[in-house]
DNA sequence: TAGAAATGGGACTGATTTGGTCCCGATTTG
DNA sequence: CAAATCGGGACCAAATCAGTCCCATTTCTA
């Protein structure tokens, strides 16, 4: 464990992709160019939307774009967007309100100090970052052939483009 | 996502425990004491031990004790003794010998940046730290009374002390 | 030496989570 | 009005996790 889901690295693959074309493209378009299937891309486009990473167009002609600059959007962002907030124990899901263990729960306040130091660390690096320093998209020839789901052994259910297989 | 295992999180609370009293205990015992079942327990010492951060004596009147002070064992022990290493894409396992779509990955290099962050996060913070500051070992007794020896209240959902639900 | 008390290493099963696909209503363009 | 597109779920198969159990091995003790 200690590991992202498949859906969040898909989910920053499309980003990169985005902020290189900014501009409004379809789901089917992005899906194309970065081999992602498409439900799958749209999948991922809904949880990015309600994340306010990225803002949508309905109807024809319509598609995504980045909702701000990819220089202020960061690891962490785009990690809550899919898997909801930092958590590293179910009890910091609902901290605010107290665990009704808290009075005797050997782990109080430890794990919120790690959470914190963790976002801390996913908040530094950021979406242009990730994109800017990067090869052109020679990637995405390579994508169409392969989108499989690349059942391996226990380590390397990975995404498509981080992935060994 | 983003969460450790509930065994990990067991794991945590026996080594808590082993912590205070620095002797070696039967596997039975450390359940008595934490109410974590029996088996369960046993489970998690065998990562405990296979990690190094647990040394266990066979035979009768064997048990575990901390392999070294409570100091020298960080959160990051405790989570890779039973999760595996570290790593947030899958990639990232094998990082050294280097994903042979490393020359156009556009993440390459950016998740080793962020699984050595959160690594660091993860090293500041001792067992001693957790195990230090904490009321004495109130929840005993509560955990007794619930837990005979293998079958406890399971359907609560969620880790004996740190979760629920 | 024999027996009891422990750990070690898996196998196994039910429950939960994840990944991936699909469908249909709502919205916008032309 | 028709075509294109997103939005929100429902749904299912596959993978993973949690928890239990079994048996071999080791060691202490009577």
């Amino acid at each position: 464990m200690f590991r992202i889901n498949k859906l969040t690295d898909y989910a920053v693959v499309l980003l990169v992709d985005m902020a290189r074309t900014q501009r409004v493209r379809a789901a089917h378009d992005i899906a194309a160019e970065t081999g992602v299937p498409v439900p799958t891309v749209a999948k991922v486009m809904k949880a990015l939307v309600r994340g306010g990473l990225v803002r949508s167009t309905r109807g024809a002609s319509g598609g995504y774009v980045l909702a701000r600059p990819a220089d202020r959007i960061v690891m962490a962002d785009m990690i809550e967007a899919l898997e909801g907030p930092i958590a590293m124990t179910a009890c910091v899901d609902h901290a605010d309100d107290g665990c009704e263990r808290e009075g005797f729960c050997p782990m109080a306040g430890h794990w919120n100090r790690v959470n914190h130091a963790v976002r801390r660390a996913l908040v530094g690096i950021t979406l242009a970052d990730v994109a800017g320093s990067c090869h052109p998209p020679v990637w995405a020839n390579r994508a169409s052939q392969g989108s499989g789901t690349s059942t391996g052994p226990r380590d390397s259910g990975g995404a498509v483009y981080l992935a060994s297989e």
